[in-house]
DNA sequence: TTGACATGAAACTGTATGGTTTCCTATAAA
DNA sequence: TTTATAGGAAACCATACAGTTTCATGTCAA
């Protein structure tokens, strides 16, 4: 998974409020949509951006396809902002330790 | 500040990249541009970039201008990311803390 | 087995984005 | 007081992006 299509895939804030949503549990594509002042597709699209980046995964059910959050792929983006963290505040030095850890 | 534009600002890699760089000490548009292979008006655009998302900041210094990192504008997307984490390991609830002890 | 429902996919559109070239302004140094 | 250096700004360009409409496909239920 290339680290850009994560980064691109959060720049957006239709998307962000999708993965806001999902944190909620599985969805379907129109379920999603009934919460957004767009089309159908136009939210496929972004569930297809997302899905590019890793950070959801979709799932069939019957004529659903159930759309699902996948969290782990922010550890890039975490890993990322941490870097930074250092110049911020050293107690920021918990999340690097935490996230190494989980990567094992 | 606007959440979106410091969401926008990280998701080009150029920009990422100059945060990065920029995280060794100020340095001035000329000295940025040298490490790219990109014309300076582009890089100049990048920075403007950065700079409306609160991530950089510019001080005059003679005919120099001195482009230096923010990164406090981070705590944003850590905030962000740090919602999400909560589904991939309890561990990383130190951050959540850490970062609202810092707000005080 | 027909009709309704959930989704996929293609074609199209306006605007944002990342880049260029060209020219102008301001400061430093000779 | 010229000349070189550092940056700002405008005009322009190609492509990416977010959205639309329209149509096709697959599955469930009557």
């Amino acid at each position: 998974m290339q680290e850009q299509l994560v980064f691109r895939a959060i720049s957006d804030p239709t998307r962000r409020s999708i993965m806001a949503m999902l944190s909620d549990g599985e969805r379907s594509l129109n379920d999603i949509t009934a919460n957004y002042e767009m089309t159908r597709p136009a939210v496929a699209k972004h569930l297809k951006i997302l899905e590019r980046g890793g950070l959801i995964s979709v799932r069939s059910q019957g004529r659903e396809r159930l759309h699902r959050l996948q969290p782990d792929a922010l550890k890039t983006v975490a890993d990322w902002v941490n870097f930074f963290s250092q110049f911020w505040d050293e107690k920021l030095e918990n999340l690097k330790q935490a996230v190494e850890m989980d990567d094992e």
